[in-house]
DNA sequence: GTCATTATAGAACGATCATACTAAAACGCA
DNA sequence: TGCGTTTTAGTATGATCGTTCTATAATGAC
């Protein structure tokens, strides 16, 4: 009934997606994503709306196209092998990339960081889905008997989220392999179990108090 | 020989460092800067010159104040008590801080990252004198056998140096005592000597290969 | 007191920003 | 073949950006 689309949307998103990727939100101009895309000022506005909402458009494709499939990737994992999967596979991703963009969800997070009201959920509900996955490893792997249950599964869930921000901002000052693997290793060696701790399951968490 | 400044450089020097801070390079302009420490556009570029050489400055003088003094204060305490101290003191800043800044450094790294020539140097090296107080830690904890023996110097090294920029970018989402002080705890478990392991110095470093 | 020098104040500069407007163009349906 | 609707293309708009200019004010040296 009317004039159709002459462009990909999906095509148009993912040159958004590396504007914003590699610039930021402030420091990428509505002609930087003309030139990128193709199309016109005109058709991004009236496609996308304004430069806010093609960021969250972004951001979200960059979310459900990156974070989203390498959590599903790992999250059926053994435990230990879900933690070190999902960092090496960071740890390889920020090595291949010449640009050295980093991840766009801790890039975003640190430019609106508190600030913003409408990113904040989506920032901060993404986290929390990394910050889930690694707690369920955690849980599982002090269930079998895998990782150490010297420290509640929720500090550890918390120290390989905060590890996985420092590798993100890490890999973009020193993106070098040795380092980042550095890390990497000395994360799962605090994982997993010390050899006086039982193997058996949940047989011998009585034996320690709680604290 | 001519008319006198009317301000104090460094008062002024202080309230630019505020203003990147908060805001970071790109989102401060110089009205805001002009705004912020009452002098002129003409005096601020008579006195400091361009925007970047400015933010140079406030960098500079933000490591010198920040930083610096931090790495000092702990750098002779017992191993673990200095890693243990310095993070302490980053989840405080981080906690009393109602404008969530983060650090300004770790900001700074994010938002320059690899493509800005001029600031890299400043960067890195800052970022390199942390690694190194944090080497040295481990080095003598190592030594004294108040830290585990089963990793390299280097990588537990550069684990603590990802936790610190992890709890910072953490810290600006999530700025809760609960789970800063929980990253920290699991960090300071990873790096404590294992009860397997010698407590006499360097006695049994030959017990294990070097893997 | 005059001069050379530097600091101030405030307006002005061109460039670029995000966004809106005006027309022409391209379709489905009548 | 027109009509209604939406996408295009290009230009315009007002705001704000970093920076500079002009003029005036304040000092030490002579």
């Amino acid at each position: 009934m009317a004039r159709p689309r002459e462009f990909d949307e999906d095509a148009v998103l993912d040159a958004a997606v590396a504007c914003f990727w590699r610039h930021g939100f402030d420091a990428t101009s509505i002609r930087d994503l003309v030139g990128q895309t193709g199309l016109t000022a005109a058709s991004l506005y009236n496609a996308f709306g304004d430069k806010r909402s093609l960021f969250r458009l972004a951001l979200e494709r960059y979310i459900a196209g990156g974070i989203g499939p390498r959590l599903a990737r790992y999250e059926a994992a053994p435990p230990l092998d879900g933690v070190r999967g999902y960092l090496d596979d960071v740890v390889a991703r920020s090595l291949d990339d010449p640009a050295n963009k980093g991840c766009m969800l801790v890039n975003a997070a640190l430019e609106f960081a508190a600030q913003d009201a409408e990113f904040r959920p989506l920032i901060i509900g993404t986290f929390g889905r990394i910050e889930a996955f690694f707690l369920d490893c955690v849980r599982r792997g002090q269930g079998d008997g895998s990782m150490t249950r010297t420290l509640a599964a929720e500090d550890l869930a918390l120290h390989c989220l905060a590890v996985l921000m420092g590798v993100r901002v890490l890999a973009r000052i020193r993106p070098e392999r040795a380092v980042l693997n550095g890390v990497v290793a000395a994360l799962l060696a605090a994982l997993v179990a010390r050899p006086e701790e039982g193997r058996d399951g949940a047989a011998d968490r009585s034996e320690r108090g709680m604290t």
